[in-house]
DNA sequence: CAGACACTTAAGTAAGTACTTGACTATAGT
DNA sequence: ACTATAGTCAAGTACTTACTTAAGTGTCTG
């Protein structure tokens, strides 16, 4: 629950980048190694590296190591917990809308024949 | 288009803030003062202030001053756009997942009857 | 084995965040 | 008019972030 908490930040932080999430595109077409995901972005290997562990961190990607290369791959859970968060509080605010449409729809019928 | 890069930035920056996400929660049961958001939160008035700045930064939240209160409400387009990003992110690789399956499936198929 | 390759680690820096306190400014009620 | 309320503004501070460069460490390839 708190843990939940922690993670959240960590992910939404993870997602506020440009870089981290022209990764997690790119990770979404199949796993990739550090240098491809550096591939498209203008900074250092050493850079990407940290993206990478901050990406990690939060349980966006997994890494596996395989020879002299890293592997990543993205991990569903994490990113699907920010996703859940985003849709039930959308989920909230439909409902009180569709509330707030069913008074003014009945305000608007009480006052057709008053 | 390159706004859209810019506004993704700062919602999900101002999602990776507990403080800022119970605020939205708050606000998914309608409208609220700052000092109504404030309440929960242990933090001084002043801060709360700039936690709503945030929120409005990035178009999550609108307010507007009614008195000697600013009334806060959620902005529906900002915090759906981040929500957008992640769920084409999911139904890319949920897609790619599922090439996979039929690729594995027909493998399978292949070594039932060779 | 030599050299290239793909990172990895460490240290430093500039900018950004999340607060704080304290002084101030408009309302609103009595 | 007097005072409480609800916020606003400006500094200042501790911490974090997003890089950089430079010097490693393992892992192939010829």
């Amino acid at each position: 629950m708190l843990d939940q908490t922690i993670d959240l930040d960590r992910t939404f932080q993870a997602l506020a980048d440009k870089s981290r999430r022209t990764m997690v595109e790119r990770l979404t077409l199949g796993p990739a190694s550090v240098s491809e995901l550096a591939e498209p972005l203008a900074m250092s290997l050493a850079a990407v590296v940290q993206h990478v562990q901050v990406l990690e961190a939060c349980g966006v990607v997994k890494t596996e190591k395989v020879g002299m290369t890293r592997m990543c791959r993205i991990e569903r859970a994490a990113i699907t917990a920010a996703e859940q968060w985003i849709t039930d509080r959308r989920r909230g605010w439909e409902t009180r809308l569709d509330r707030l449409g069913d008074v003014l729809n009945e305000v608007a019928t009480n006052e057709e024949k008053p």
